[in-house]
RNA sequence: GUGACUGUAGCUCAGCAGGUUAGAGCACCAGAUUGUGGUUCUGGGGGUCGUGGGUUCGAAUCCCAUCAGUCACCCCA
C-alpha cells in the first residue's frame, strides 16, 4: 500500500507549544474577568442531539451543522421506498441523530432546562470550549474554533447588559486591543420594520442593513428592493439609516420615528436605561449605538452587542445579546437570558498581527542543567529537586552531549537560564548560572540561583 | 451554495516563449570550536515538480480532468 501523506480536515489546526501558551494567555485573561464578575464554569459534550440544535440558527445555520453519522448497520433499517426518494429531509434523521455543537448558547439553554432543579436563578455561567461549523474556511474563519461564553439566565435586568459591556471592556483592555463596542436592540429593528410597513420582513431588512459599512447605502437600498420592499418603504427607511450624532441625538431622533410602535419604543427605552447604567461606571472602549447592527442568530430579542478591532480588519471578535425565550423551546418558559461570546481564535489573529503577546508567554522551562557526565549529573539532580520545590520550572539535559548541543537546546526552547557544574563548582559546592538573554554568567550558591531566576521571572 | 486564484525540498519561493543531472534562501545534520548558544565560514542529507490522462522525439513548463489549498461572496466567532 502506498504511503499516505498525513493531513487534518479543512479548517482545523494543530497548535504548537508557543501557540498553546499564547492561546492559554487569552483564555486565562477572559476566565479571570468572568470569575471576577461572579460567573461559574460548566462544560457540555462536544456532541448534542441533532434535534436540540436544528432550527435554532436559521436556515443557513442548519446547513452548517456538522452531523455525526449513526453507528452500526443503520442503512438496513431504512425502507427501500424512502431510500429511493433520496429525500434528504426524510433520510437525514435516519442517518444521523447526533451533531457537533454549533455554539455554546443553545447547549447552555438545554443544560439549564435539564438541570433547573439544582440551579439557583439568576444563574451566571461561563464556558470555554470548541465549537464546529461546516463553513468554507477563509481568513479568520475556521471549522473548529473556541468560544468563550458567559451568560446570565433568569434575570431581566439591564444591569446584566451593562455588566457584559464592562466585561468586554476589561478583557480587551487587559489584552491591549483597542475595540469598538457596537450596541443595538432587536426591538428597535422590529420597530423600524413596523414603521416602514413590513413588520414581517425584519430578517430581510436587518441582514441588508447589516452590510451598510461594507457596501454603502446605495447597495443596501438596492438589496432591499431585491428583497421585495416598496420604494415608498425604502424612502422612509433611508433617512433613519443616515442619522448621525451622539447616542442621545440618535435616540431622540428615533423617538419620533418609532412613537407608533410599542415594541420600538420599548427598545429605545431599554437603550436609554442601558446607557444610564453604563454611565455609573464608565468604560475605556468606544461604545456606539449602531442601528445597522443586526446579527444573524435568530434567537436574539433584545440588546445585541458586537465588538470589532479598531486596528485590524477582521470580522467581529466578540458578540452577544439577549434572548427571551431560548429555554421555552425546551419547555422552560418565562426565563430570559443574555450572553456574550469571545472568539478566541480571531482574538489570537488580531494580537498576532499587532504583536501584542508578551515575551514571557513563550517561556516554559526556566532553567536547563547541563549534563557533563554521571558525577556532575548526580550533583545537579538534588539541586533541581530543590529548585522545583521553590517553584522553578527546570530540567536536566538527559545525555552528556556536547556543550554546543545542550546550549542550542536551551536557546531553541527559549530557556532563559543554563546551570552548569563541573569539577571546580562541585568542589566549592556552587553552580555557574548563565543568563541566555544577556550572556552574563555568575558563580552562585543555590539560594542565589533561585533568587536570580525568580527575579527574571518578575520583570 | 457561488466565484477567482495557486499547487516545485520541512517552510518561503525561483525556474516555465517545451531541450543535459530541477535551483536559492531559511530550517535540518556534521565540522571549523573536547566547558559556552543566538554571529560567521565549510561540507552534507532531503524533490516520482499535487494526482491521472493527453499533445510531443522530448513536459515542472502546453491542454484536459481530478484532488488539495488560499481568498472573496453568502453567513458568521
Amino acid at each position: 500500500m502506498a504511503k499516505e501523506k498525513p493531513g487534518i480536515p479543512k479548517g482545523t489546526r494543530d497548535f504548537d507549544p508557543l501557540e498553546i501558551s499564547r492561546r492559554e494567555y487569552i483564555f486565562d485573561t477572559i476566565r479571570k474577568v468572568y470569575q471576577l464578575h461572579g460567573f461559574r464554569p460548566i462544560e457540555t459534550p462536544a456532541m448534542e442531539m441533532l434535534s436540540t440544535l436544528m432550527g435554532k440558527y436559521g436556515e443557513e445555520g442548519d446547513r452548517l451543522i456538522f452531523r455525526i453519522l449513526n453507528s452500526g448497520d443503520f442503512t438496513a433499517k431504512i425502507d427501500d421506498e424512502v431510500w429511493q426518494t433520496k429525500d434528504a429531509s426524510k433520510l437525514s434523521p435516519m442517518l444521523s441523530e447526533k451533531a457537533l455543537r454549533y455554539d455554546l448558547t443553545v447547549p447552555f439553554a438545554r443544560y439549564v432546562v435539564q438541570h433547573q432543579h439544582k440551579i439557583t436563578f439568576p444563574f451566571k455561567r461561563y464556558q470555554i470550549q470548541p465549537v464546529w461549523r461546516a463553513d468554507r474556511p477563509q481568513k479568520g474563519r475556521y471549522r473548529e474554533f473556541f468560544q468563550c461564553d458567559a451568560d446570565v439566565i433568569g434575570s431581566d435586568s439591564l444591569v446584566n447588559e451593562a455588566e457584559f459591556i464592562k466585561i468586554i471592556d476589561e478583557v480587551f483592555s487587559a489584552l491591549n486591543i483597542r475595540v469598538a463596542i457596537k450596541v443595538n436592540n432587536r426591538k428597535i429593528l422590529a420597530g423600524l420594520a413596523e414603521y416602514i410597513g413590513y413588520p414581517d420582513a425584519i430578517t430581510d431588512i436587518t441582514t441588508a442593513i447589516d452590510k451598510l459599512d461594507k457596501i454603502g447605502l446605495e447597495k443596501v437600498l438596492e438589496e432591499l428592493t431585491e428583497r421585495g420592499l416598496s420604494s415608498a418603504a425604502i424612502e422612509k427607511l433611508k433617512p433613519v439609516l443616515q442619522v448621525t450624532g451622539t447616542i442621545q441625538e440618535k435616540l431622540d431622533h428615533l423617538d419620533a420615528v418609532l412613537e407608533s410602535s410599542s415594541t420600538g419604543s420599548k427598545g429605545l427605552d431599554e437603550m436609554r436605561q442601558l446607557f444610564d447604567i453604563i454611565a455609573v461606571t464608565p468604560v475605556n472602549s468606544a461604545v456606539e449605538l449602531d442601528l445597522t447592527l443586526a446579527r444573524g442568530l435568530n434567537y436574539y430579542t433584545g440588546a445585541i452587542i458586537e465588538v470589532k478591532s479598531q486596528d485590524v480588519l477582521m470580522g467581529s471578535i466578540c458578540g452577544g445579546g439577549r434572548y427571551d425565550d431560548l429555554t421555552g423551546i425546551f419547555g422552560l418558559n418565562d426565563v430570559s437570558g443574555i450572553g456574550i461570546s469571545f472568539g478566541a481564535d480571531r482574538i489570537y489573529d488580531v494580537m498576532q498581527s499587532l504583536s501584542l503577546f508578551p515575551d514571557s508567554v513563550g517561556t516554559f522551562s526556566q532553567l536547563l542543567a547541563v549534563n557533563f557526565g554521571e558525577k556532575e549529573r548526580n550533583y545537579c539532580m538534588p539541586a533541581l529537586e530543590i529548585l522545583r520545590a521553590r517553584g522553578v520550572r527546570c530540567e536536566l539535559y538527559p545525555e552528556p552531549a556536547k556543550m554546543k548541543k545542550q546550549m542550542q537546546y536551551a536557546d531553541k526552547n527559549n530557556i532563559p537560564f543554563v546551570l552548569m557544574a563541573g569539577d571546580e563548582e562541585m568542589e566549592k559546592g556552587v553552580f555557574s548560572l548563565k543568563n541566555m538573554r544577556s550572556g552574563e554568567q555568575h558563580t552562585l550558591e543555590l539560594e542565589q540561583v533561585i533568587t536570580m531566576v525568580h527575579a527574571h521571572n518578575g520583570e
